[in-house]
DNA sequence: GCCTGAATTTAGCCATGGCTCATCTTATAC
DNA sequence: GTATAAGATGAGCCATGGCTAAATTCAGGC
């Protein structure tokens, strides 16, 4: 799933930025409906991903975490990459969340080096 | 929808390699079983991408073409950026599949010139 | 302590994109 | 010309990810 990563990494975000996340964070910030969050956000407590209940915030498992670890670096590699390339603040947010679910090992690793070789320059 | 274009993509190509483009060689191609394809090709062709009748060969419209057309060129693109940053060919393949929805013109730009560059290199 | 508004949940709908199993056409070989 | 295999459809299922409308719970103000 992707939206699993894009769920766990915002619920991670928010937990660290605002201290909880609630279901209505979520959808504001996804451009969702509070239904639709909620829903997935079962879907994440049913795959191990999330505790919550009724009426509370939410909270990340320890799968829940790493995956969320896992995806911010990712996605803030691409970002990274993006503006190396001198790709526009904007753009860089929108489209690294677009590409971050669909590059490989090998084709990160190839960001990783254009981001290296511009830092020195 | 992503996956119109991928498909109109295909159809146009197995016109092109193969003469015709048949239910059974899309779902091969894309990894889907017959049914999936033909509920897909249904869809192209309630909205204006395809033409079909039962048990014949699909035809792409005008406006499958063009949609092909452009989703052929973004593809490409992105598959020889992948390249160009020295990512292997198996993997640019499959990266580019997966990227090339996700990207901005601008982005694309972007990508143009490091293919410009490297070609100069 | 109750009322009200915000947050959440429930119920029920829809489209997309998958599948299997069964049926039906079509085309080809004989 | 007919049997058979390949191709295409049909029927019916499921999950994901959307929505709206309505009901419920919770928390803060008074």
């Amino acid at each position: 799933m992707e939206s699993t990563e894009d769920y766990v990494e915002l619920i991670d975000d928010l937990i660290r930025t605002q201290g909880e996340a609630r279901l209505v964070d979520l959808a504001e910030r996804l451009g969702v409906s509070q239904p639709t969050a909620g829903k997935t956000v079962a879907r994440l407590q049913r795959d191990g991903f999330v505790t919550s209940e009724p009426y509370r915030s939410i909270f990340l498992t320890e799968r829940g975490k790493s995956l969320a670890d896992a995806a911010r670096e990712r996605h803030d590699l691409v970002y990274r990459f993006l503006l190396a390339i001198g790709v526009s603040q904007d753009t860089a947010e929108r489209d690294s969340e677009g590409v971050e679910h669909h590059v490989s090992e090998e084709t990160l690793q190839a960001f990783q080096r254009i981001i290296n070789s511009s830092d020195k320059a």
